[in-house]
DNA sequence: ACGGATCCATACCTGGATCCTG
DNA sequence: CAGGATCCAGGTATGGATCCGT
């Protein structure tokens, strides 16, 4: 926490060159760099697979972009639907509620410039209020529901008030295989399980 | 056929330098660098997994270092061990058998002068002889059964008359997961199967 | 001489997210 | 304006093999 305090009012730009890295480019191009170089600042493990970024702690870091008022500009990413083991998880023990259970959230300005003038929020360690956590159960319950009755290629961004499901891949061709309503393969783009901006705008008003 | 025919008796820097290549460096970091190349000149679709070299045709490419006299002067890998499949899967079904079961043995002068320098042999389009086939299953039956027995740690590369099986990872530290004798959870380095030169020398002088 | 150790390229997967068009 | 599409970095796995100490 020490250390995300510190990052408090300075630009993208000055944490990169202390760093010694640079983000040029296209913004297209700079997708997930504001993320990188965080990570990089507050020593996460960057890159690993199946734990929190810091596994010590079991905290997860997540930038989030925000505009002058703090409110959300977009959505956040909380990880991939694992089509084979989802039919058999039940909240408690799902990967989404490992990943939401303890988030240190680092705002960044959304503003349209230059990421190097970006600046960094206050950052907020946050553990899910059971209201919250009530809410973002029932969605993630109606979403593995319908995934478990074969509902998968018909499930849309328009379900659930929290937590979404949006596609999550290289591009729209991708494909992986899942099973439809009769049981038999369909192959369906990769997804991923998503926060709305509205509710990740709220927990950051109440944190 | 025709392009390996083509390529007999040219240095592997002519071919490099007509696909606008090159092949520089310390021996040792050029290990793999005859074998990509020789795929690329006859149109190989490199480093896709679970397939053959040229899918549409079921044949297996494989350069092999040869001395002046034609003999093979290492062995040649031929698959990873997949640990937790081998004990379910019989010789006719093998990993092992599906590689071997159609190769264009492509011979690379092996001497020791600097990769561009050296000559491609006559290439051979080779199918396992009864014989050769029956000496391979024999081979692959005892490495198997010795591994589906849980000995795996203590198999090394003295077991089998023309196949043997050998460590394959990026060092001595690498570890995989296996069963050991009472079938508890073993760490041991990932393995591979490889020809023993004597197998490789003498399919050469048949075809 | 050869068994154990190692080296490179490239595809693929996961984790970091934001882009952008109807 | 938000649902669907996309972009980059980096690690891991696979495929290409040969190196090199005992």
């Amino acid at each position: 926490m020490v250390r995300a305090q510190a990052l408090l009012g300075h630009t993208l730009g000055e944490v990169a060159a202390a760093l010694g890295g640079r983000i040029d480019g296209e913004s297209r191009s700079l997708k997930g760099r504001a993320g990188d170089l965080v990570e990089r600042a507050l020593g996460a493990s960057a890159g690993s697979a199946a734990e929190p970024d810091f596994p010590a702690l079991g905290i997860e870091l997540k930038t989030i972009p925000v505009d002058e008022r703090g409110s959300v500009s977009e959505s956040t990413f909380v990880c991939t639907l694992q089509l084979a083991r989802i039919a058999d998880e039940r909240w408690a023990d799902s990967w989404v509620r490992r990943k939401l259970s303890c988030v240190l959230w680092v705002p960044v300005d959304a503003a349209p410039r230059p990421l190097t003038e970006r600046r960094i929020g206050r950052a907020r360690l946050w553990r899910p209020s059971p209201d919250e956590e009530v809410a973002l159960k029932q969605d993630y319950d109606e979403l593995a529901g319908r995934i478990g009755l074969g509902e998968i290629a018909d499930l849309t961004a328009h379900t659930g008030r929290c937590l979404q499901i949006r596609p999550k891949g290289p591009d729209g061709s991708a494909r992986t295989t899942a099973l439809g309503p009769a049981g038999e393969l369909v192959e369906v783009m990769p997804r991923g399980f998503y926060l709305r901006s509205s509710f990740t705008s709220a927990l950051l008003q109440h944190a």
